[in-house]
DNA sequence: CGCTACATGTCGTCC
DNA sequence: GGACGACGTGTAGCG
């Protein structure tokens, strides 16, 4: 629900509207000229314009110029906010206690100061990642893949060389190590399931398969899976999704 | 500057001003009772909540609910905005031309609809970021790394396994290729950098050292260290800006 | 809390 | 525009 809405605020009306709504927990629009300060893991000072601060109940604060997708200065979840009026600006402060940050707006005039208490609980659904494509590739390994393959695990713990997405076992009892990315594969994930494989084939003792499986390859990722003789297979993200959709394995529609 | 605001709109008048904000490139904050459907390279459905809509200039369209610090759904910059009204609610659409993906925002009540002529032309600084720790090192490598090391190439390209850090030579004459980590290292840069290594071992025939460089490292990536025979450095990023601030090679303070 | 890997990551930078 | 790696990345999952 709205609550208030106001306009050519002074900065000691703004301040003290301000310490009101963090108190009540209310999310906050301050659109005014100001200066951006930051120290924290790093240092950053934005001088004077006009922008958008959105401050949340729970702490959130954010910052935004008049363009680019991503805020100029924020801080997350679970900061600690304060305000002042010093003579001719606002100070709003959003500490973060752990790493230690400090995120400081100086406000020289407030635009506008709207305050809500925003009722939101409705469910958020998204599919398409690379969670389902390795689902459908463990339930239908032949739709996708072209090949039976027996599901054996997820998330296969390999010593120190990390985790492979998935194991299989082929046709001919051959272990088959599979890495799933759901955008064009580079050679950072070849040489990732190289260290499976090896690290795999070591321990067991048996000739271990691999498959990068991805929507596509870098050239030099191409390069790569030939010099180390890696499998891979292109697959399309909406095939799988079809897949899973007309199999219902778990797509939320 | 401030331009208008608005309370209770009727969805009829809410359209009209938003396609008159959008032609004029303003900044618009629209808070209301919406849902929310996004598609492109993933999928995603937002059920019906009071959430908040900033619409900047560029396109850049970014949905918040009243909690977290990420937003919930989001459009970049240079999408191509469109609204319509139907009879009980708002559409708005946001389109990235490529990678093809809509974004799709229902509003059924309008709680608010503020619209500005933002003026922000400010510099943005930023600085305590890994690039800092590689200049230290290229410049005080004694007393970052406590070794005397000569300099060669910054961003050394080994063919297909990627890109080093740092390539500089050690007092008996031996490369060292040195992978600097602004934040804890974990396996992959472990593996990383003995992929460079071993490649540029192989192509000079020479041995060659490697130096992890980060402010602490995870169990297994010490495991995987030792077991590859590989340096490592512990770096403390205040002694690193200390460094860079008292020899004043760029810092900008 | 440490560790790991994903993300509609986004963003810069180099080729 | 493709490829690659950093980011104050943030976030979820698991031990």
């Amino acid at each position: 629900m709205s609550k208030n809405q106001t306009q050519g605020l002074s900065i000691q009306e703004a301040a003290v509207k301000l310490r009101e709504s963090f108190n009540q927990r209310e999310t906050i629009i301050l659109v005014a000229d100001c200066e951006v300060e930051y120290s924290g893991r790093a240092s950053s000072k934005l001088g004077r314009g006009e922008r958008i601060v959105l401050i949340k109940g729970d702490g959130t604060t954010i910052v935004h110029r008049p363009y680019g997708s991503t805020p100029v200065n924020y801080q997350p979840e679970g900061s600690i906010l304060s305000v002042r009026a010093e003579s001719n600006r606002l100070v709003i402060s959003a500490v973060r206690p752990k790493p230690s940050e400090e995120l400081k707006i100086y406000a020289y005039r407030v635009l506008g100061l709207y305050t809500f208490k925003l009722e939101d609980t409705a469910k958020f659904d998204m599919w398409g990642d690379e969670d389902d494509i390795k689902r459908a590739i463990m339930a239908y390994p032949l739709e996708v893949l072209g090949e039976e393959l027996k599901p054996i695990e997820e998330e296969v713990k390999l010593g120190t060389a990390g985790f492979a997405d998935l194991l299989m076992i082929d046709n001919n009892g051959n272990y088959v190590l599979i890495e799933v990315k759901k955008d064009t594969a580079g050679v950072d994930a070849v040489y990732q399931l190289k260290r499976y494989i090896d690290r795999l084939s070591m321990s067991t003792g048996h000739h271990v398969r691999g498959i990068l499986v991805a929507p596509g390859f870098t050239k030099s990722a191409l390069i790569a899976l030939e010099k180390e003789s890696i499998e891979y297979k292109q697959i399309s993200l909406q095939k799988v999704s079809k897949i899973l959709r007309n199999t219902k394995v778990g797509l939320p529609l």
